[in-house]
DNA sequence: CGACGTGTAAC
DNA sequence: CCTTTTACACGTCG
């Protein structure tokens, strides 16, 4: 059966966010910083506001160089994910009964899949589009652009078309045309190292790759990979909109300097596990596997996880992140370490709760 | 098959 | 100069 997806991404959520409660700097270039601490301006760039983006300054460029490029007036903020956290689940909630199914994706984008809501009509899809548009703006001041697409894939990449604040519609009949002369890193789920290979393989267009011979697909990508990519760039992608319930909660965090010193890093993870905590402890969240996070001076990750009964307690998973630390650092006594962090998985969600995610219990696993 | 570690991708 | 958080696929090992 067709359907009727849409995709809703809020517009440079974090920045507009911080519009909304320092009105005073509405209008001006916004820049959203991850400060690392290290010194005054280390660390990246979360988001930066449209108009912020006309000075070339973008996601993950370093602060010092958005703010040499940035000009007079432009305002740089750090990031503050609780205030974003919430904000993001009410908007959720507002949205999430104009659909059959609400898929959160990230923290600022949603998938609804609205083909029975909507009687399978795309006219009527677009005035949900409109309805939730105006909620959003009426009930929180916020924009945002939406794409609506027979599938995922489709709905995302028409959200694309316009933006800041847009609605675009590509039909199931209009997918060949909308995909065809697209280039291979246009198309959403194909990052850095895929286009590399297929570039190698002298892939460019959408078009290529869904002429692309399978054999020589299959050689250098496997043939699950193989499949999907063939789709992807023929615009089909037939994965259910579904709820996602969190799988997995992280906290990582930067060293004042690199160090492998097992003392100072271990009292830094030792803080991070306890903000992990707070945030497992809101969500009344269980967990059964800890990871340790350690990131060299090369930035290269390494984890090292171990599994246990279920608990809530989070000092249990701090100690244990410690043990993994020590033994990390024993055995690699010339890496010193620059970022370091704890991960909880196998999460499992207390009864009582009342969040979203157990309204639909476990996932099928 | 479950546990663990890495790679890829997106944000 | 180089932040954070999450998901998922895949290989390997026991």
């Amino acid at each position: 059966m067709s359907r009727i997806i849409l995709h809703m991404d809020l517009d440079s959520f974090y920045a507009s966010a911080e519009e909304i409660r320092h009105p005073e700097i509405k209008g001006k270039p916004i820049v959203i910083c991850v400060f690392s601490g290290r010194s005054a301006d280390s660390g990246a760039v979360a988001t930066a506001n449209y108009l912020a983006r006309k000075f070339g300054i973008k996601a993950g460029m370093p602060i010092v160089n958005a703010k040499r490029a940035a000009k007079e007036g432009t305002v740089f903020l750090a990031r503050d994910m609780d205030y974003y956290r919430d904000l993001s689940e009410r908007i959720m909630q507002l949205i999430e009964d104009d659909c059959d199914v609400l898929e959160q994706a990230s923290i600022d984008e949603a998938y609804l899949d609205v083909t029975i809501i909507s009687s399978g009509s795309w006219d009527n899809a677009k005035k949900i589009a409109e309805v939730i548009k105006k909620k959003i703006l009426e009930e929180t001041g916020l924009t945002c652009s939406i794409g609506i697409g027979p599938n995922k894939l489709i709905a995302k990449m028409a959200g694309k078309i316009k933006k800041p604040d847009g609605l675009s519609a590509v039909k199931e009949k209009d997918v060949g045309d909308f995909m065809i002369n697209r280039d291979v890193a246009d198309i959403f789920g194909i990052g850095v190292k895929t286009i590399e290979i297929l570039n190698r393989i002298g892939i460019k267009t959408a078009k290529d790759l869904a002429n692309a011979n399978p054999i020589v697909l299959i050689e250098n990508f496997g043939k699950n990979k193989s499949i999907l990519l063939a789709n992807k760039a023929r615009g089909i992608d037939d994965s259910p909109v579904e709820p996602r319930v969190m799988k997995q909660l992280s906290k990582i965090g930067t060293l004042s300097e690199d160090s492998s010193d097992m003392k100072k890093i271990g009292q830094k993870l030792e803080d991070l596990s306890i903000e992990l905590g707070t945030r497992a402890k809101k969500m009344g969240a269980l967990y059964q596997t800890v990871s340790l996070i350690a990131i060299d001076s090369s930035l290269n990750m390494q984890t090292r996880s171990k599994s246990i009964e279920e608990t809530d307690d989070i000092k249990i998973a701090a100690a244990l992140a410690k043990e993994l630390l020590e033994k990390y650092l024993a055995e690699h006594p010339e890496k010193k370490l620059r970022r370091i962090g704890i991960s909880i998985s196998n999460l499992a969600y207390k009864k009582e709760q009342k969040s979203l995610g157990d309204f639909y219990s476990m996932p099928n696993k």
